[in-house]
DNA sequence: GTCTATACTTTGATAGAC
DNA sequence: GTCTATCAAAGTATAGAC
C-alpha cells in the first residue's frame, strides 16, 4: 500500500478542517475524500471525531512551522525571510483559489470557547510558531521582551490577512500586513543593531 | 412587548455565530436563547439559517463598526484612538472569558470557501471597516494608498490577535499587536506631517 | 483491517390548529 | 404571530461478518 489508510485520513482531515473548520466538516467526507472505509476510522482513532481533529491540528502546526522555518534559513537575512513568507502566502492564496490559509485559524475560533480538548490543540501551535520565531530574533541581537512582541505581533499580521484575504478573495490584505510586519520588523532590528 | 420576537433572534444569533460559528450554532439553540417559537423564525426569515445569519453578520459588522468609531471620536486624536481600540479589546476579551472578540471573523474564515451569500456579507463588513479607517488617516494628511495600507494593517494586527488572545486565552496579543499598530501609525503620520 | 448495515441523535425545515 | 407536532436528511458512532 502505497500510503496508509491512517494517512490518508489525516491529509483528508487536514484540508477539510482547515477549509471548512470543525462543526462544517463530517465525517463522511473526511473518509469518502480519504476512500476509506467508515470502521478504519474508529479503528485508527477511538477516540472519534475530536482526536483526529485534535492530532491533524497538531501535525498540520508542525507541518506549517516546518514550511516557514525552511522559508527564514533560505533566506539571506530574517528580515528577507519575513518578506518571502508574506510573499509566499499570498501566492498560495491566490493559486488555492483564496481557500488555503493559516491550516488551524479557522478550527481555533471555532473551538476556543467550546471545545477545551481543541482549543489546547490550537494553542500549542500557535505557542510554538511564537516560540520559534521569538528565538530567532533573539538571536539576531534583540532582547527576548521585544522579540516576543515582535513575534507575535507577526504572526498576528500574518493572521489577520488571513482573515481578510480570504473574505475579501485578495492578496492585498496580504501584502500590505507584509509591507507593515517588515517596517516593524526593520525598526526593531536597527534598535538592537545600534 | 419589550422588544419584539425578530429583535431578540437576531440578538442571540449575533452572540451564538461569534462564539461558536455558523456550522457549529443549531437554530433550536438559537431559539431556545431567545426564547422564541420554532416557527417564528421562518415567519420572521424566511430564507432560513442562512437568511438570518447574513442578516446578523451585517447588523453585527455595523454595530461593531458604531462601537470603534465612538472611540476613535472619543479620543484627542487617531493615534490616542488606535491606542484605545487596542486597549478596549483586550479589556474586552478578558472581562468575558476570551469569548468577545471580532463579530464575525470565525463565521468569515468558516464560509469563505463554502458559502458564498454569507461571505459576501462578512466582505461587505470587512470592507466597511477599511473604508471608515481609511478615510479617517486621509483626513489628518495622508495618502489615500498609504493610508489604505495602514488601515488594513490596524485591521489585520487586531484580527489576528483576536484568534491569538482567544486561542491562548491571554491579553498579551493584544497588547503587544496593539503597541505595533500605534508604532506603524506614529511612523506613517510623522511622514506626512513632515 | 476492512466491509456492510444500522442504531441513535441532532439538524434544518414544514404543516396545520389556534 | 405563535403553538405543537412532525418530517426528511445528515450527523456521529457502533456491531458483526469476513
Amino acid at each position: 500500500m502505497a500510503t496508509d489508510t491512517r494517512e490518508r485520513i489525516l491529509d483528508a482531515s487536514r484540508v477539510l478542517f482547515a477549509r471548512r473548520g470543525y462543526a462544517g466538516t463530517g465525517i463522511k467526507q473526511i473518509l469518502a475524500e480519504a476512500d476509506a472505509a467508515f470502521a478504519s476510522l474508529y479503528h485508527f482513532f477511538p477516540g472519534g471525531k475530536d482526536q483526529l481533529a485534535a492530532e491533524a491540528i497538531r501535525t498540520s502546526g508542525a507541518m506549517y512551522q516546518q514550511l516557514v522555518e525552511g522559508v527564514l534559513d533560505a533566506a539571506p537575512d530574517l528580515l528577507t525571510g519575513i518578506i518571502d513568507c508574506f510573499a509566499g502566502a499570498a501566492e498560495t492564496l491566490r493559486a488555492t483559489g483564496y481557500a488555503d490559509a493559516c491550516p488551524i485559524a479557522t478550527v481555533a475560533l471555532e473551538v476556543a470557547s467550546t471545545d477545551e480538548t481543541l482549543r489546547q490543540a490550537t494553542a500549542d501551535v500557535f505557542a510554538s510558531w511564537i516560540t520559534a520565531l521569538t528565538t530567532r530574533i533573539v538571536s539576531v541581537g534583540v532582547d527576548e521582551a521585544t522579540a516576543t512582541e515582535l513575534a507575535i505581533s507577526t504572526i498576528a499580521l500574518l493572521e489577520g490577512a488571513f482573515v481578510l484575504s480570504r473574505t475579501l478573495r485578495s492578496t492585498v490584505p496580504m501584502t500590505a500586513a507584509g509591507q507593515t510586519a517588515t517596517e516593524a520588523a526593520r525598526a526593531v532590528l536597527k534598535r538592537a543593531q545600534s
